[in-house]
Formats: C-alpha cells, sequence, structure tokens
RNA sequence: CGGGGCGUAGCGCAGUCUGGUAGCGCGUCUGCCUUGGGCGCAGAAGGUCGUCGGUUCGAAUCCGGCCGCCCCGACCA
C-alpha cells in the first residue's frame, strides 16, 4: 500500500477524550473513530489489525475441532424468556421492536440461540461431542462505557459453544479450550494468565479468565509469577488427547480474580513468586452443565434410548478488546509496538526523497520483491519531511522500517531498523528482501 | 445509577467571572525555501460558540430546559 492513497489520519495531540495510552494510541494512529459513546468505527489500519487477530483465532479454534458458523445479532426475545433470562437479564440488553411490536433484541452472547439450533438438529448421542463458534459484533448497553474498545457497548467477540453426553466429555471440550486459548494469545505475543473466575450470571461451577497485565486492568489479580513465562508454542498439541496434564500445569500454580481469590492461598507462596497486579481480562471460558440444556430441553437419545441432557460449555473472546488489551501491553513513548503476528503491515519502507527518482525507483523495487513473497509492506511514499515519516511510522508501529534516502543508496545500501528493540542494520540493498518471507 | 467535569475551526485550548467586531497553537491549502527524527518564511481557507427557549438595544458570555461526551465509584467479554 502506497501512503500517501491510504487512508491513515494521524493525530499529533491526544484527544481530549482518550485517557488510558491504547486508547490515546489508536485514535493518534488512525485506528479507529469514536461515533457515539462506546461505540467505535474502524478505519482501514485498525481493520486490518482487528482481521489478524479474528484470523489468529481463527486458526486456533479451528485447530482445536471448533466448527464456525455465524448466528445474527437481532434476537427475538422469545428465546430469552425460553432461558428465563430475559427479565433477568437487566438494562444491559438493549431491547428493541420490530415493526410488528415483537420484541427484539441485540445480541450480548448467543447461549439460547446456539441451544436451539443444537437442539433442533441433533437427536442423539453419536452426535456429540460438538463445538461450535462464531465471531460477531455484540452490544451491552454498559452504564458506563470507558477506555475505547477495552470497554465497549459494542465489541466483536468470538463465542462458542460445546455439547457434550457427559461431564467427562464436557471437560474435555472445557480443557480443549482452555489449551487452544493458551496458544491463542501466546501467538498474539500475549502473556495471558488463566485464572479462577467467578461464573457469574452465566452459571456453572468450572470458569477460568484469561488475564493479561496492564496497570490500567480493570480488576485487582493474584498469581504465582512462574506463570508468566510458561510456554505453550513450542509443544504439539494432540486435540483428540488428553489435555489434563497440560491443564494441570497451569491450573496448579496459584492465580485467582479479586472475587475468588483466597489470601491464606496466596500467602503460601514464597513472597519473591507472588504476584498482586491489574489484568485485562481478554478472554473467558465456563462449563455450565445443563444450565440452558435443562430450561430449552435440549436433550438427546442415549444408547439404551432414554433422554440425556446435554452438558455445555462456552467459550468468550474478546477480539476488538484484544486490539487495545496488546498495544496496552506492547508500546512506549513513540506509539505502538505490534508484535509481528496482528501487526497491519509487517514492513514499512520509509522513503526519504520521494522526488528523487533513484530513490523512488529502489523504494519500488522493494516493494514489489516484499509484495511478490507475500509480505506486507506500506510505502511512505508522501511528499514530507523525514522526521514527520518517521514519527508517522513509529506511531503507527509496524515491526520493520526500511529506511531508503539518497546517502545510504549512492553505497548501495538502505537501513532496516527493528521498531521494538531500536537496532539498525545497513544492509546491501538487494539482500533486504530476503530477510522477510 | 450516585458524584464530578466539559461542549468555541479537523485536533489541543483561551475568551464566559465583569454582555459590546470570534482568538491562539498544531493541522489543512498556496508559494518560496528546506530535506536522515514532527524545518523556516510569506499568504490563505476554515466557526449559525452543542441545541432550544428566556432576559437585554445587544448573548460564546447571564438564566432555564434538552442533547452529547468524559472522569471517579458501584457493575461488566
Amino acid at each position: 500500500m502506497r501512503m500517501s492513497q491510504y487512508f491513515l489520519p494521524t493525530l499529533k495531540e491526544n484527544p481530549a477524550e482518550a485517557q488510558i495510552v491504547s486508547h490515546r494510541l489508536m485514535l493518534r494512529a488512525g485506528l479507529v473513530r469514536q461515533t457515539s459513546a462506546g461505540i467505535y468505527a474502524w478505519l482501514p489500519l485498525g481493520f486490518r489489525v482487528l482481521k489478524n487477530i479474528e484470523r489468529i483465532v481463527r486458526e486456533e479454534q479451528d485447530a482445536a475441532g471448533a466448527q464456525e458458523v455465524l448466528m445474527p445479532t437481532i434476537q427475538s426475545a422469545d428465546l430469552w424468556r425460553e432461558s428465563g433470562r430475559y427479565d433477568a437479564y437487566g438494562p444491559e440488553m438493549l431491547r428493541i421492536k420490530d415493526r410488528h411490536d415483537r420484541d427484539m433484541l441485540f445480541g450480548p452472547t448467543n447461549e439460547e440461540m446456539i441451544t436451539v439450533i443444537f437442539r433442533d438438529g441433533v437427536k442423539s448421542y453419536r452426535d456429540l461431542p460438538k463445538n461450535l463458534y462464531h465471531i460477531q459484533w455484540k452490544f451491552r448497553d454498559e452504564v458506563r462505557p470507558r477506555f475505547g474498545v477495552m470497554r465497549g457497548r459494542e465489541f466483536l467477540m468470538k463465542d462458542n459453544y460445546s455439547f457434550d453426553i457427559d461431564r467427562a466429555g464436557a471437560i474435555r471440550s472445557y480443557n480443549n479450550m482452555f489449551v487452544a486459548y493458551l496458544r491463542t494469545f501466546a501467538r498474539m505475543g500475549l502473556k495471558a494468565i488463566p485464572m479462577r473466575a467467578d461464573t457469574g450470571p452465566i452459571g456453572g461451577d468450572l470458569s477460568h479468565e484469561f488475564i493479561i497485565l496492564a496497570e490500567t486492568g480493570e480488576s485487582a489479580v493474584f498469581c504465582h509469577k512462574g506463570l508468566i513465562d510458561k510456554d505453550i508454542l513450542g509443544r504439539t498439541i494432540d486435540y483428540s488427547g488428553d489435555l489434563q496434564p497440560i491443564v494441570n500445569e497451569w491450573t496448579s500454580l496459584y492465580a485467582a480474580t479479586d472475587e475468588m481469590h483466597d489470601k491464606d492461598a496466596f500467602e503460601k507462596i514464597p513472597e519473591g513468586e507472588r504476584l498482586a497486579a491489574r489484568g485485562i481480562e481478554v478472554g473467558h471460558i465456563f462449563n455450565f452443565g445443563t444450565r440452558y440444556s435443562k430450561p430449552m430441553n435440549a436433550v438427546v437419545a442415549g444408547p439404551g434410548g432414554e433422554q440425556i441432557t446435554i452438558e455445555m460449555g462456552s467459550y468468550g473472546i474478546g477480539v476488538s478488546r484484544l486490539v487495545g488489551g496488546i498495544i496496552e501491553a506492547s508500546h512506549d513513548a513513540a506509539g505502538i509496538v505490534w508484535p509481528e503476528s496482528v501487526a497491519p503491515f509487517r514492513v514499512a519502507i520509509v522513503n526519504l526523497k520521494p522526488d528523487d527518482g533513484a530513490v523512488m525507483g529502489a523504494c519500488v523495487k522493494l516493494y514489489d520483491a516484499l509484495q511478490a513473497k507475500a509480505v506486507t509492506v506500506l510505502h511512505d511514499d508522501r511528499d514530507l519531511r523525514p522526521g514527520a515519516k518517521f514519527a508517522d511510522m513509529d506511531l503507527i508501529g509496524t515491526p520493520w522500517q526500511i529506511i531508503v534516502g539518497p546517502k545510504g543508496l549512492a553505497a548501495g545500501k538502505v537501513e532496516l531498523k527493528n521498531r521494538k528493540t531500536g537496532t539498525r542494520e545497513e544492509l546491501p540493498i538487494d539482500q533486504l528482501a530476503q530477510r522477510f518471507g
């Protein structure tokens, strides 16, 4: 993409409404614009990041055996009357009426809908287990939206639902998602820690929140320091096997959110190993047994012909929230520092002198070579002073910057800068493309 | 939902107390100049001062209603 053609409205100054760093940077770097309280439009650069996050989530869900569906945003109130949650949910639910005066709502979550879809389509224990997910916009009419996309009213969430014949199966499904979540967040460059959590209004008896540590986090969290650097990506995962040992490895160390905090247990950890911090919830998994299947009569025939109520779980990842969460976890004074896996562009070419034919020619050649290797690249061909370009590029945080100017080019060299470490190296221009791909 | 604050140019703000020609910085546009970390000079465009009503010869400014946004708390992916 040529930056001179790109819709990328960056801001030099911090907008007054933005308090926390991720919100400020998302506005300044031209990722989003607010359209009303807690509701955001995604601009080209931000949308690319959102799509990258979505892609990682999707790949890991698919790898763990979940199947993608897409359910609507607008739901009928009748669904929620069946589970008893229509009255219980409260003013967070955006209730609307259609032209025939029917009660509808903008879905805050999809347990009821998926239960009905599943119940109507599956009648035998032979069809279990199943795990269905979708990535869809949700609306929760928060009393006080804040922190940009981290606590918006409209947000993109991956939610999925598992269906099993018995508790043992349900726990296998739970463990699959537990491990899939560890991998998902790790791939985004995040250190997400699963913590024992309250099940809240969704109900159930087994639940973990996946928390990333950040000073601006909304909740106080407590855990064993050993959890921070545990690695999941270096292992081969067999989702058809028994994942309980891996889950145990993580859950054997203390980690709990404020509501579930057990002070005595925490203080048994040697003092140097304790970590009391603040965190941002980026995922939440629940096993809730028959909380929905029972009232909604989701049953299958068992081997002996008996009716068995399905065991369920639900699992959520705040996709749009993650954009803010990743920035909270990865930024510096100059701007965003994107992990490569989610960066809107992996490489930026900083063309220091676009009106110099040789410099422009070298940039275009580099651009084409990188594109040919399927490397996403943004070419700053704007007619601006170098300082402004460097500042913009650091602000939007592309992981690699290739700086091409007349001085270096005269010696056949360009500079490669790493956004995260700040290290720069001079490289012969014809060797550059092979560094990527 | 309790408490607090704010709404003036694209962004950040002053002006409001004490009513009298709509201001500053950044950004934008034009020209010159400059070009390895947000250059310099000159010129220009851009605002029914959130909105509706009231007071007044006259309202961004005083009074009232409404709308919007932000912050703290309680609540939440």
